[in-house]
DNA sequence: ATCTTATTTAAGTTGACACTTACGTAAGTA
DNA sequence: TACTTACGTAAGTGTCAACTTAAATAAGAT
């Protein structure tokens, strides 16, 4: 969970996420994208991505093809809705706790 | 955008979060939950969290009090928002290649 | 077998950042 | 005014992670 948002929390490896996000991606295409950092930085991120779930990989001849795991996000997303909601949450608790006030008068 | 990833990809601090979930907290009552650090490093954590947005401050005599800004929270949402729906995403373009292929046609 | 292509792994360096202790500040109280 | 309470800020330290270059691996092509 944390380290789901920890690989997520570092620029490069945001871009390496939306680089993907519509097709799949050798490490050198990948690679290609970035001036500033050298190809074993960029196979690096790749691996902190992939221990994360948050990408797959597979071979095909000398490359390695990577491509996304939206699956990877769900419990990134679980735990952030408790944080947009958490305003409904409040409302919610609330309305339970005047219930059983409720429940207790009758 | 970025600050607010690296400001919530920090185990203490998305613990602070957390804790603010459904109530308002003093520092020292933030500080209280945690054994492990200091009060001063609650404190360092609180400002990184408010500047990122997450979270607001007012004072109330001596006291500083904290509450959870979800706003803050809603860019992040939208930005990820785009990798749990990438599936659908690829979908849609292929869908509308597809119209233009129809169009072209006629 | 050797060479090339595509990529990862190893080893070492550096900068950022999460912490600590000590000190500063600001509001309320005696 | 002095004291206390509740914090934040300053300064210094250690750890870790993102990078580099150099070497290793793995699959194909000649």
């Amino acid at each position: 969970m944390i380290d789901t948002l920890q690989a997520i929390a570092e620029p490069n490896r945001l871009s390496i996420l939306q680089l993907m996000r519509n097709a799949e991606l050798s490490a050198g295409e990948v690679a290609g994208h970035f001036k500033e950092i050298s190809r074993p930085a960029v196979s690096q991120h790749l691996r902190v991505l992939k221990k994360a779930g948050l990408i797959a990989e597979r071979r095909q001849g000398t490359s390695r093809i990577y491509r996304l795991r939206p699956e990877g996000f769900e419990s990134l997303k679980a735990l952030l809705e408790n944080f947009w909601d958490s305003r409904l949450e409040k409302l919610k608790t609330a309305a339970e706790k005047e219930e059983r006030k409720k429940r207790k008068k009758s």
